[in-house]
DNA sequence: AGACCCAGTTACCCACAGGTAAGTCATACC
DNA sequence: GGTATGACTTACCTGTGGGTAACTGGGTCT
């Protein structure tokens, strides 16, 4: 939250703060397919999510960007990857405990879309 | 809020309307610019607000972005643009009631990414 | 041996968000 | 008349997020 001082002014240092953590979590979660691919994990923690089946079932992403994506969320801790000894090998994903921590978020973002479609409807 | 069946299967239906909705957001407020339009003006509510001033303000944002940001912005009725009759003439731009429900947003997105560094760290 | 499956890479391409620099239009001051 | 200021445009350029297609590497099945 923003410091707000006596007079009302905003307490710079902390809005320069809050504004590279906006700038954090949008790089991080921004883009076409991150917080698709965090829902996806996020709605079905018991199934076995494999490379192919994600890919299948999350619209029309392709293998380079999936990997891309997958490398750069399990990078920031928000999934995790398991090599299963499988024939042929598999490779599970899942949401980790703290990538569980952006679900609110999106909940959040999901409501405010929704929200802002029916105030520009009328 | 995603609705769970009896099962634990999600609603797609509901699902897609989310996947939809959070597009939807990220279209309007994604960007390298959008949010920190917002929050200037949501922190500024008192002050006049021009053009320039607001140039000045922000980082180093270009005339053509900005204006172009701006009109976007108006468009979605989340900011407000007044013609002042001053000499020069000077506009005024001002949050609008609608706008500040974005706020709210912003501050969870802020916080997320605060946290998130201080979890990086450790 | 040949075909198939998974989990990725690699190389190439393109649209577009965003940046730079200069120009326009109206008004006002010296 | 010349210069300045506010609020934008306009023309042009570039980096990169994301797309396509083909390929690698290891294993299995028939």
């Amino acid at each position: 939250m923003a410091t707000i001082k006596e007079k009302g002014q905003i307490n710079e240092a902390t809005c320069e703060q809050e504004r590279l953590a906006i700038n954090d979590t949008l790089e991080l979660l921004g883009g076409k397919w991150r917080l698709r691919i965090m829902r996806y994990l996020g709605s079905r923690e018991q199934e076995h999510n494999t490379f192919k089946k994600m890919q299948r079932e999350i619209g029309n992403i392709s293998a380079k960007v999936l990997a891309n994506e997958l490398a750069d969320l399990e990078q920031n801790m928000l999934i995790t990857r398991t090599v299963m000894d499988s024939r042929p090998v598999t490779v599970r994903y899942a949401i980790s405990t703290y990538g569980k921590t952006v679900l609110p978020l999106t909940e959040n973002i999901a409501q405010w879309g929704l929200d802002h479609r029916k105030m520009i409807r009328s």
